[in-house]
RNA sequence: GGGGGUGCGCCGGAGUUGGAGAGCCGGGCCAGACUGUAAAUCUGGUGACUUAGUCUGAAUAGGUUCGAUUCCUAUCACCCCCA
């Protein structure tokens, strides 16, 4: 590939609250790009005030791509995603150099820049048997059949998970091979190079705007919304933190005070998983308030790439 | 001023009332794992240290005892009652 033809995704990544979206809608503005959001829930058109979804006026003009782009009825898997964001990335860079790909799902990144294996499609039903045997007899029971279908993966699974075991379960009875024969673990080539960085905060201000975030959500009609999707409280895009704790109040197992406080909880829990995520996984990490600081070192690898775009003064 | 009660680890609760535990539950916090449910799911830690172990520890200071979180004395703090 020559110079000319490089292709670059800068991904932006970091807990939820840190203000990955400011800072993407600027440089996309900036460069005059459009933003791909790598996010499992923001993905939903109907989830917006929970899911912290920037509003029209946060994008100020620029395309997002993925965002409301499916429905909480019809699920989209990470695989789904893959295949739906390479597709449209491939067909972006025919024309194109730079894209800012923003959001909090560190998997869906990984699911871009690297891949997932390819796995075979699970018969209709049997995920939801194993979740049937799991309830009456228990994890020790689908362990010993993971034991004996694929010992290689047993050997290595974390065995007190039960959403691994019953994945690797669900992938095993539908397609008679083990598990571990699909997991390939290698990076697939893409068309664009990534360059990943995440943003990070002190912890003590990341939690504090993390809680004040969730004030300004209630305030905004958090409630209304969980209340109107509380119907399809079981869909797996709804088991997301500020709607389960609504769905559990709605239910009178914990009063309002509860209820906002575990959201505001399970919030702080989930961010410091998302920087367990970034680190792990090698990305780059940089201050979310130094813009300037990120601007020139994105110039610089721009300039290393060969990769001259305008900064246009659009916006 | 008088009488009574309570006091342990970041917080709350339970529990031990002479053979002691760096111990139980919850919270908070810290750290980690994670390839199609990922805002999901799961794990470890949370007195100190030179960390397969060692030491200190039940408000503080003494005392009784072979042995004290437990009994005694004093002090401090908080709570209740009486003045």
């Amino acid at each position: 590939m020559s110079v000319e033809n490089k292709k670059l995704a800068v991904c932006i990544g970091g807990p939820t609250g840190v203000g990955k979206t400011k800072l993407s809608v600027f440089l996309a503005q900036k460069y005059n790009i459009p933003i791909l959001s790598a996010d499992s829930r923001q993905i939903y058109k109907e989830l917006n005030i929970g899911s912290g979804k920037p509003s029209i006026s946060e994008m100020q003009g620029v395309p997002h791509y993925f965002i409301s782009s499916s429905s909480v009825y019809k699920p989209i898997s990470t695989g789904k995603f893959e295949t739906q964001a390479i597709a449209w990335l491939d067909s972006y860079f025919k024309d194109n150099q730079l894209i800012i790909i923003c959001g909090g799902t560190g998997l869906y990144h990984r699911a871009i820049c690297r891949g997932l294996d390819k796995f075979p499609k699970v018969i209709p039903g049997v995920r939801e048997q194993l979740q049937k045997e799991l309830e009456k007899k228990g994890l020790q029971f689908l362990l010993a059949e993971l034991q004996e279908q694929d010992p290689e993966y047993y050997a290595e699974v974390d065995r007190q998970n039960p959403r691994r075991i019953t994945r690797a379960l669900e992938v095993i009875r539908s397609s008679h091979q083990k598990f571990s024969a699909f997991r390939k673990q290698k990076p697939k080539k893409r068309s664009f190079e990534c360059l990943q960085i995440f943003l990070s905060d002190e912890r003590k201000a990341l939690y504090d705007r993390i809680n004040s975030r969730v004030d300004q959500m209630l305030e905004d009609g958090l409630e209304e919304e969980a209340r109107v999707l509380s119907a399809y409280r079981d869909l797996p895009s709804l088991r997301t933190v500020g709607y389960q704790e609504f769905f559990d109040y709605f239910d009178g197992t914990i009063d309002y005070e509860e209820a906002v406080r575990l959201i505001k909880r399970n919030s702080r829990r989930y961010a410091k998983r998302q920087l367990t995520w970034y680190r792990n996984q090698g990305w780059l990490e940089f201050d979310f308030n130094d813009w300037k600081f990120i601007e020139e070192w994105l110039e610089d690898q721009l300039k290393k790439r060969g990769i001259n775009i305008k900064s246009g003064q659009n916006g």
